[in-house]
DNA sequence: CGAACCTCTGAGGGACTTCTGAGCGAACGC
DNA sequence: GCGTTCGCTCAGAAGTCCCTCAGAGGTTCG
């Protein structure tokens, strides 16, 4: 088997690939480029090809150049607005999908109708575990998931996530959570054995403009483990100074 | 089993295909491109093949190069009417079916006559899941239904629906819905278990320019729990902060 | 032309989530 | 062994989300 040649994410996760195994294409469109930085970051570390634009120019154009899987589209831009660069992507690219950012209040008025053509939006403030699920289901669905592994299923041990119909199950055992502890599970579980710094969840799982204490990390860890390792041998793991890890557990 | 090589829609649903498995060819004719768009969108959500045209010329040329199985039809357009399309398409593919889009003032028995021949009608403002569900319905009766569960019958669990007969029943007892109840109910059930959102379900079930709240959606919901889940255990489920779901009760 | 029905708005209340703060115990360094 | 640091958990406040009721306005049908 080629593994050096096969597309992998930094984790040392595969990754999710184009069918012909290359990496998948995503084009970030953000006036904010501290923030378009920072997306494309977390987009980087899925194993993905990134560009980013900012403005709906610079957006068609790079659209042309890159041909993306994705396209993650801010709402608010300085040239144009979001639905006239939707029409014209798609004329660049019929297949492409769209990731729309909204602010809060700007849904319901001029992002009506993008649902229904299988894009999606999320509205900010955003955490980036929200943004790659959401176009990784959005790519899934596309086609894109040439990974076996990658299907809505998630699987560490005993536990099991379905992210379409956001179940999480444990030794066939439904649990039910919060969205902040199936964000936080999502997470973990697709590092697993891997130990995840306060800070990295964080960064992760919390919207980037929180401004709270990493307090709030152990706090959820602990509403997670009374669900996910209530009556089983633990699953998730403290290591002190460092973070937590989650693991299967070893008979 | 080629099972990649199996024409799928984006939700996973296996989708109506032509009779060699090819997907179903769409062409969408509408002078209103935000319109054309959405539609577009959503006819190739359900794993078919869309063109669209803007006028009457267009939508001839678009016939000849696509060969369509199906066409969405303004009456309205800048330079003939619809009917006059009708005949010409006809010429080029005499069993194409035909879906016609009208002003609620539209004049009737020019219509009626539409309908004798096999073809439909919608008026505006629609409802994508209705547009989706008129076409489905217009391409199982020419004979395009390859996918054996592609009947007129959908079943979740103990939940029948009978599209043409417009009957839903559970457990054999019989279920009274208004118009947009069983169309939220349909949307539901060609989705089971996985989470829609208010604004997924916004944008397919209500009329494109339905400017209202989120709130309606929740409002109809509960008036499908009164008659859907009543005196059983319960299929539609709240997924806090993400939607709903309908799925069958695990036993 | 009246009655029944359907759709949507608004308001109230209840349930759930999220986060802060504080106390306590365990692990670590010296 | 002792003090300090780190992590866990409880309790509660504030906020958000969701459900339901009641009723207005519109439409359809008899």
């Amino acid at each position: 088997m080629l593994v050096s040649a096969m597309n992998t994410t930094r984790s040392g996760r595969p990754a999710l690939t184009r069918p012909d195994g290359t990496p998948v294409r995503v084009l970030v469109v953000d006036d904010d480029p501290d923030l378009a930085e920072v997306l494309s970051g977390a987009l980087r570390y899925e194993g993905w090809e990134v560009r980013t634009a900012g403005d709906g120019a610079s957006a068609l154009a790079g659209a042309h150049e890159l041909r993306p899987d994705a396209v993650v589209l801010d709402v608010m831009l300085p040239d144009t607005d979001g639905f006239a660069v939707l029409r014209s992507l798609h004329e660049v690219k019929p297949d492409v999908c769209v990731l729309f950012l909204t602010a809060r209040d700007t849904v319901e008025d001029r992002i009506a109708g993008i649902t229904a053509g299988g894009d999606d939006y999320v509205t900010k403030p955003f955490s980036l575990e929200e943004v790659v699920a959401r176009l990784r289901g959005l790519l899934r669905r596309a086609g894109m998931a040439r990974q076996q592994e990658e299907g809505p299923r998630m699987t560490v041990g005993d536990l099991v996530m379905d992210e379409e119909a956001r179940e999480v199950s444990r030794d066939g055992r439904l649990i039910e959570l919060s969205p902040t502890e199936f964000e936080l599970l999502r997470f973990l579980m697709r590092n697993p054995r891997r130990v995840l710094s306060k800070a990295q969840i964080l960064d992760r799982v919390w919207s980037y403009d929180f401004g709270g204490q990493a307090h709030v990390v152990e706090l959820y860890i602990s509403y997670l483990r009374k669900k996910v390792d209530a009556g089983h041998a633990p699953m998730i793991h403290t290591v002190r100074g460092a973070g937590y890890v989650l693991k299967p557990v070893v008979r």
